[in-house]
DNA sequence: TATGAATGAGCGTTCATTCAT
DNA sequence: TATGAATGAACGCTCATTCAT
């Protein structure tokens, strides 16, 4: 998954700059790697470096600090998901229920399995540590990903698909499974994995009711 | 003289006794405090003998090791949670709802602010490195929680607060919000803080139904 | 030189508190040499460590870092040297020449030869970059040991020693001959030793005359 | 391409010929104002090439080493003061108290403020790690010094300003009072700054008596 | 020739753990 | 049993030096 370099040079954006950039993505790489499954200070610097396939002092030519590390990883990887977050527009959903299964699920299950669950993860233990990233996270993820999913409930009240109004005020009840697959995954996969797919519709099938073109068991009259 | 001081401590629970069991409790709870608020790694050992008010020495003299220390502080911490947990019988509650804020609610709010919340978010943290406390985690706490809220939504639908059965199969959801809750606490209290109790009611109100009997909103004929 | 250690514990102040004041003062010792012979920054800590039989850690016991080890050398081997200078009482001396060569001038050489005259060659190498040590040495040394030479001119101009009193105000011209020695012996002993004894004799002599009972030449008519 | 480029080269010390002289003398411009301001060890060879206004790499085009860079500062530094030590004459002074008032004392002020006192400096502090360097700097600059000032005094000797010859045995005494203006200046000139003029004037008008013609205070019979 | 990204040996400092008292 | 001085392995970071461009 990691390790990028070597690569001829191929033309526009010079050799130098091209094996650079590679080189920093490989970092970044090999950093999210091991920050997520040993901790942030439980990781050496050295195996860092080791794993991107360069020298320890390169990896401050990239970053100045272990903590500048951990914060350009989150940046960088966070960066594309704030734009995919906010790009979404919910205003003329017919039914909401479908946008979530149709768009949202597999979003979901993507961040649940994937970098961005990692540091997702990677935050929630390490950022009592780092308020700075706590809050540039919140900034970043966080409040703009609620205001989508609060959008998202009141066009489920406009639509009837909600009935009770007041649920659109807590828009984490949406986020609440998902933490909790992420969560579940990383401490007890080994000993009850959980269905994550399932959790997910189920939540759905309490907040919005059960929708009758759903793929799963239709109840014929 | 080392003689008759040994045969006094024998006698009963004597002085010596109490005191060594009033060292190690002091222990564990400077322990738990630190590695809560810095981490496991960033505790220096140093610090919990300091602030147990004992000799960096005496930490060794009750746990082989830093991690049997960690170890000590969740089996000591978490203990008491297990009996309550099964001690609950469900089997004959009229209402469920009913039950749940009575009794359930106090107890998941003591549990978001107090020791009980910690060990959790601890364990989220440190989980992963250390996967025979995840184990014991999982088999001490989080397998009878859920196999506690199991009964609790079977109930449910027998009582016909849940119409439709397949949500007791993810007792998960009784206790996302809940975890929502601790870790939005720990990481964006002072950025926004959350109405925990409100959170907690809004996911009963999708999972059970408004209750009439609430203290919140009356349906006045 | 070096290393004192070992030897029983005799008998009050406490073999443990004995032992430290042993472990310090070989560890200020070993880092004198050092500091003297490489310098400040090519001295290692494990080097001190090693030349004071002391494991790396325990340099770090006694002094919190590179630089109080240094302030911590300085302050030592100077703390003593102070009060010897003070103690002088240069009131009632019959003959200021008799005097110098009586007292001053084996002060001088074995200022010139030992530890003290190492003090001072460290602190013009290192001095301008640990303004504050410079700041505690013109304090604790200089200024007193130039407010002393000064009295000792001006005596010399009351008893005639010393025509032009003018002379009494530069002290540095006693000093100048010393510091000339010290760091000729540093740099060129090895090319061209020094004849000490006779550089300070001969600044003596332009200064307050060539003494009639002085142990070398003397004038037949 | 490469070709005309080396021809116009070797043509006359053309372009480049002079851009590499200069490159050099601002190397070591730069790094002789470092290495006097932070030491040898504290100066970054990147330091100095950014003050130099070079890459690092250049800095290794012309001097093999950060020692030999050192070596060749000395070096650069110390070449025209031989020449001009050993280029005065003093044969034939009528005055040697004039002689030096005129000429010696602006230079020497200039030593004492200039860069041939940092360099002077410079190895007082580094001398005893760079023997060579020291022998350098004793064949080059001070064995040729003291015979000039070996030289003079024998002069003022002859002129009868001096009545004791055994001073000039101790050419030392000329450059001390040089020596302890330029450390004090260095280590002490913010807590107590010296009037250096002063007290070379002193040490002169002690070795030679006070001048009739000196600017300075006469004797109105 | 000039550049500066890359390297990796080296050092200051920390801290879990031991053990003489 | 309790202490805390002593230990030394480990790690973050620096910087002299090299070399592909």
């Amino acid at each position: 998954m990691s390790t990028v370099r070597a690569r001829a040079a191929t033309a526009i954006p010079g050799l130098r700059v091209r094996r650079a950039a590679e080189r920093r993505a490989a970092i970044i790489d090999a950093a999210l790697d091991l920050f997520t499954s040993r901790g942030f200070a439980a990781t050496r610097m050295e195996d860092v470096a080791a794993a991107a396939g360069v020298a320890k002092g390169t990896v401050y030519l990239n970053f100045t600090d272990k903590e500048a590390l951990f914060e350009g990883i989150v940046r960088t990887v966070i960066g594309p998901t704030v734009r995919e977050i906010q790009a979404i527009d919910f205003a003329a959903i017919p039914c909401v229920r479908e946008a979530i299964e149709r768009v949202g699920l597999p979003a979901v299950k993507d961040m649940a399995t994937s970098r961005r669950g990692d540091i997702a993860r990677l935050l929630i233990s390490e950022g009592p540590r780092f308020p700075r990233l706590a809050e540039f996270y919140y900034r970043e993820v966080v409040a703009p990903g609620v205001a989508q999913m609060r959008l998202l409930l009141e066009r489920a009240v406009e639509t009837g698909e909600i009935a009770d109004g007041r649920v659109a005020e807590f828009p984490q009840l949406l986020a609440a499974p998902i933490l909790m697959a992420i969560i579940w995954q990383a401490l007890f996969q080994r000993l009850a994995p959980l269905d994550i797919d399932g959790l997910l519709r189920a939540q759905l099938d309490v907040l919005l009711g059960r929708p009758s073109w759903s793929s799963r068991g239709s109840h014929a009259p």
